[in-house]
DNA sequence: TTGTACGCGTTATCAT
DNA sequence: ATGATAACGCGTACAA
């Protein structure tokens, strides 16, 4: 390894010199500048962020934790921190939570440990005194904290567009399948939906599911369809559970969307491939992502923001498990 | 920030003894020993790994350089990754090099400025000198190199598997998709389908691709049928290329699989989820992951290892795009 | 304009 | 069995 003394002997210099050189601090002849960067070409010196990070005590680095990159929604958001961060020069240290608040814990320590300078998480504890006591910048990505920065879609509203969707094309016995209670954006898109169908009198039942795994989405779609055969309009708690439910329906035999309308959540990539493509409300996934990883950085380089939460629109994407409106 | 200090004066006792109990390297009297560890409870302290990584000049990060995370196959991949990591302790910096070289190359400098002890990449470029000079261990993952320790499925199998299938099932007229030329596994499948083909006379054309994104793969779709209307049987470079093949015939109003079949290749979570759901070439990603994983560990802390080579199995799937074999 | 010397938090060596 | 201290590579007072 090459190191900052290699440099400065081949330039005939001090330390103290190559280190002004090399980040532009205090003054230094043009000459011996020039004999610095010859020598650091010469070596291919490049500085070793590791010391760096201890004397300084932080690093380049920021944590960024997700429930589970293997599920659809997430890698969207991942690239577009990813991209955000890389363009600003700082580097990732990514972890799987599981949605498990021992991984979590586990995560934000060796955050610390590495002298990550913020972090990104995307958890269901933005409560948790693990967040509080944490002498970093934090930012929340598709969650929501009263408190704490945070970066997510509005949900409320996207519950309440799916359900004016789906009655202004003409269902009139609606199914919601309300996302698992401890997901705060399942909740808001859930809370949306009733405000809407209350409000305009139609009639819906309720489907409480508990993850987004499609295995157990499968299951909840059979109990749908077992308790309510004839809805003639799902709305579901995201997409992963509308392609449950799409596939339930047609193996039930249903004509979707002439016996039932789908409309789900999250327009992941999958959902335009499905045949029928799904109609759902889209959230800028990638674009969250970015946003939350400026809103970080802003953070960690002025130590406030004007603009502590944002939130992001959604839209209907219109496609083939809603029929054309009236 | 507590350190090692505030834990030897709380203790009563050196820094050295400190590490000594933190790291259980050398004697240290039971009662000490106590006293120490109660130090460290009460100051809630966690050694800092910076420092650790300075002066070992080793860290417990590794490097994941992934083409794109967005990319549906490369999750599993990465989840793989980092439950093998995450249970020996190993942290991954990670990022998306958008198979560009100058991204790849910025990547593995921060890998070594932050003193990765290793780096798994799935790269084009698995002979570039930039991997040579790597002083580090480097399991390349889903790309082979001659003299790299690697993980990867068998290609050739897979493509030799497709063909036989989708010949076993009354294709006649088939049509192979070429992935990318510059994607060693995309050739491998390439190859081993054309060998079968050749070698039992069927008849066949070739499209050729050259990047795996949904958008352009429409285009070869559209390609596909435009120059071969009556071929019978599609073996697509992927699973997302299939899709856009599987879109495009039944928009010309084909009968899938009656009129022509399409086998596509990964199984990524995607491919049972269409309808009719896609018949593909099974690689196990996640487990691709642990391996690769795993291998590296061993490269780590045993310096050389039996096997640099694993390849992994690949299976048929059969689902919906293809017919019931004679 | 440049160099010397210290400190960042750890670990390891060498005394004691 | 324990402590003092050098070293890891870097950045910055402070002195020159």
């Amino acid at each position: 390894m090459v190191t900052i003394k290699d440099v400065a002997k081949q330039a005939c210099v001090s330390v103290a010199t190559v280190s002004r050189v090399i980040n532009e601090t205090g003054y230094v002849h043009a000459d011996t500048r020039k004999k610095v960067l010859d020598a650091v070409e010469q070596l291919n010196y490049t500085p070793n962020e590791v010391a760096r990070s201890l004397y300084k005590r932080k690093s380049k680095l920021i944590g960024l934790l997700l429930p589970d990159i293997t599920n659809p929604y997430f890698p969207q958001l991942a690239r577009g921190v990813e991209d955000g961060m890389q363009e600003n020069d700082f580097r990732i240290i990514f972890g799987n939570s599981d949605e498990n608040e021992r991984k979590e814990q586990e995560y934000i320590l060796t955050f610390i440990q590495n002298n990550v300078v913020g972090v990104i998480a995307s958890t269901n504890h933005p409560n948790s005194d693990m967040y509080a006591k944490l002498k970093l910048p934090v930012v929340f990505l598709d969650r929501t904290s009263s408190d704490s920065p945070s970066v997510y879609a509005d949900g409320r509203k996207g519950g309440r567009l799916a359900a004016e969707e789906i009655i202004a094309r003409g269902s009139r016995r609606v199914t919601i399948m309300q996302g698992p209670v401890h997901i705060r954006p399942a909740q808001d898109r859930f809370q949306g939906a009733v405000e809407v169908l209350k409000q305009s009198g139609i009639e819906f039942n309720v489907i409480q599911t508990s993850s987004f795994s499609f295995k157990e989405a499968e299951m909840w779609a059979k109990e749908l369809f077992n308790k309510h055969l004839d809805t003639d309009g799902v709305l579901a708690s995201n997409d992963i559970v509308a392609t449950a439910v799409l596939h339930e329906a047609l193996r039930l035999g249903k004509n979707v969307p002439h016996d039932v309308q789908i409309i789900g959540f999250d327009d992941i990539p999958l959902s335009s491939l499905l045949s029928p493509a799904l109609s759902t409300i889209h959230q800028p996934a990638y674009e969250m992502g970015r946003e939350a990883a400026g809103l970080l950085i802003r953070l960690i380089e002025q130590g406030k923001v004007e603009n502590r939460n944002i939130q992001m629109p959604v839209r209907f994407v219109e496609r083939d498990t809603t029929r054309k409106a009236d």
